[in-house]
DNA sequence: ACTAAGAATTAGAATAATTCCAAATTTTCA
DNA sequence: TGAAAATTTGGAATTATTCTAATTCTTAGT
């Protein structure tokens, strides 16, 4: 049995080779792993210093090219916040993001159960959402 | 009695000389009637493209730096969409933004009466909020 | 396996929104 | 009235991201 601190790093080799009908290079697969290996919202050019860890060749317009192609394939989120650089979520569930005004660090934030966008939002009827991102920033908790 | 209609282009002569705290300029005065005038939400270059009317010596910086000016006063509120250019939006009341997918443009969204940030999210006690983002992107109503 | 076609990667150049800078102008107020 | 401070201005600088065109890699058909 294998503690969660040990496999924090998983294997790229791991993932197959097409994923969401995505086909999976050497470096989309070491882009992914990146994110994957921790929990937080790195920058195209932290990915970027990152992946050169495992990947020395890699360049950084091929991680933009990955970063945007694993974002369009549903297997990594884009986070904009106000005008920063975008960041790069390894989180699928709902959730949104929240900037510590001190470290600007970045923390999910999960929605409470049960809460639906038409519950709160006065949407002419007809409205289709394809995309919601909700953001804040202050003093995180503790 | 006046009609909305034609109140729409108010006269900045008609804005004090100070305004929460911050000097009323000749430039600010009239970035912040041009942003006033429409309903809509333009970007620094269309605000400096339709503050030349009037003043046709306005620069591109100055019309930034009334901006930021403006927004740092709570007079006019600074809108970011995903990576797009700032928006500038003119109505202060609580509301968030949807973007047409189809036309680029944005509307003004409210929420519904009595609906509270902590009613949905599931934040640590102790946090405090200071700035809250909400947008949608999709097809809108009618 | 061989090969042509398509896809992805790469280095470096280009783009464009925004910020910075330093000089000139305007405003404040002692 | 005359510093001192604030603002404006044109132009240069910054910088995240995108584009380009050449190279390399992958796929599928033979
Ligand atoms: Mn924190
Ligand atoms: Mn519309
Ligand atoms: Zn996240
Ligand atoms: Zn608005």
């Amino acid at each position: 049995m294998i503690s969660l601190a040990q496999q924090k790093n998983p294997d790229p080799t791991d993932f197959p080779s097409e994923l969401e009908g995505l086909r999976m290079t050497k470096q989309r697969r070491e882009v992914l792993a990146v994110i994957l290996a921790e929990r937080d919202h790195p920058k195209a050019n932290d990915v970027f210093t990152r992946a050169q860890k495992r990947m020395p060749t890699i360049s950084l317009a091929t991680v933009y090219n990955c970063l945007e192609a694993l974002v369009s394939h549903n297997l990594v989120r884009q986070v904009n916040l106000e005008r920063e650089s975008s960041r790069y979520c390894p989180n699928l569930t709902d959730h949104c993001h929240f900037q510590d005004e001190k470290s600007g660090k970045i923390h999910d934030v999960v929605f409470k159960d049960g809460v639906k966008l038409e519950d709160i939002l006065e949407l002419p009827q007809g409205t289709e959402v394809s995309h919601l991102e909700i953001s804040l920033k202050g003093t995180f908790g503790q």
